[in-house]
DNA sequence: AGGAAGATCTACT
DNA sequence: GTAGATCTTCCTA
């Protein structure tokens, strides 16, 4: 099992987002490791992306998606926590956001963090799967690329198609499919 | 103090 | 599949 390094999220927000599909997103927890494949990504870009957080400037809780590639980028919305990596080219701006994972490890740790017993059921959403990890702001700038962080993300072998779609739930999207999963998986949010 | 938000759950057609 | 209620965090004034 190999971790993705830095250089991987220091490219274009959909780039990052495309190749971060079949990857493994790993989080210990009490000494436990709760393992699952990443099936359903967005990019998200800077100022001119009317629905990203980055939007309408730099300010306190957004300042991740100005920084350095490969940090943890956390936000709340609706009493959700949803989990961002950031991601993007040298002096831009932009992140990824992970929608959906497909659970491999410690599913009855994520069912309890969960409250529900159906294993589609336990991920298949951005607020769902940070529940089920139980990830919160707290982990808000850490590393995804160091084996001793809470959360970080691998590389994976897995076959599968990638498609492609406008992006969910936003008010105001680009003119652009920015959204990105796995054909045919049963783990995706919708 | 007020409002918006990249969502989720439930209940329905 | 869609519609409506729900609610915390963080912005703007």
């Amino acid at each position: 099992m190999e971790i993705l390094e830095k250089s991987f999220y220091e490219r274009d927000p959909k780039i990052v987002a495309a190749n971060l599909l079949g990857k493994k997103l790993i989080r210990r927890l009490n000494g436990e490791s709760l393992e699952g494949v990443i099936v359903e990504t967005e990019a998200y870009y800077g100022l001119e992306d009317p629905a990203s957080r980055a939007y309408k400037g730099k300010s306190n809780y957004n300042s991740a998606m100005w920084e350095e590639p490969g940090r943890v980028f956390i936000y709340n919305v609706h009493n959700n926590w949803l989990l961002n990596v950031v991601a993007h080219e040298p002096g831009k701006i932009g992140a990824v956001l992970i929608r959906a994972i497909e659970p491999v490890l410690g599913i009855e740790a994520m069912k309890l963090n969960r409250m529900v017993s159906n294993i589609l059921n336990l991920a298949n959403g951005p607020g769902k799967l940070t529940k089920a990890l139980k990830i919160d702001k707290s982990y808000y700038g850490i590393m995804v690329t160091s084996k001793h962080s809470e959360i970080f993300i691998a590389d994976h072998q897995t076959k599968f198609e990638i498609g492609c779609s406008r992006r969910i739930g936003v008010s105001k999207d680009l003119d652009e499919n920015l959204r990105f999963f796995i054909k045919g998986s049963r783990f995706l949010s919708r």
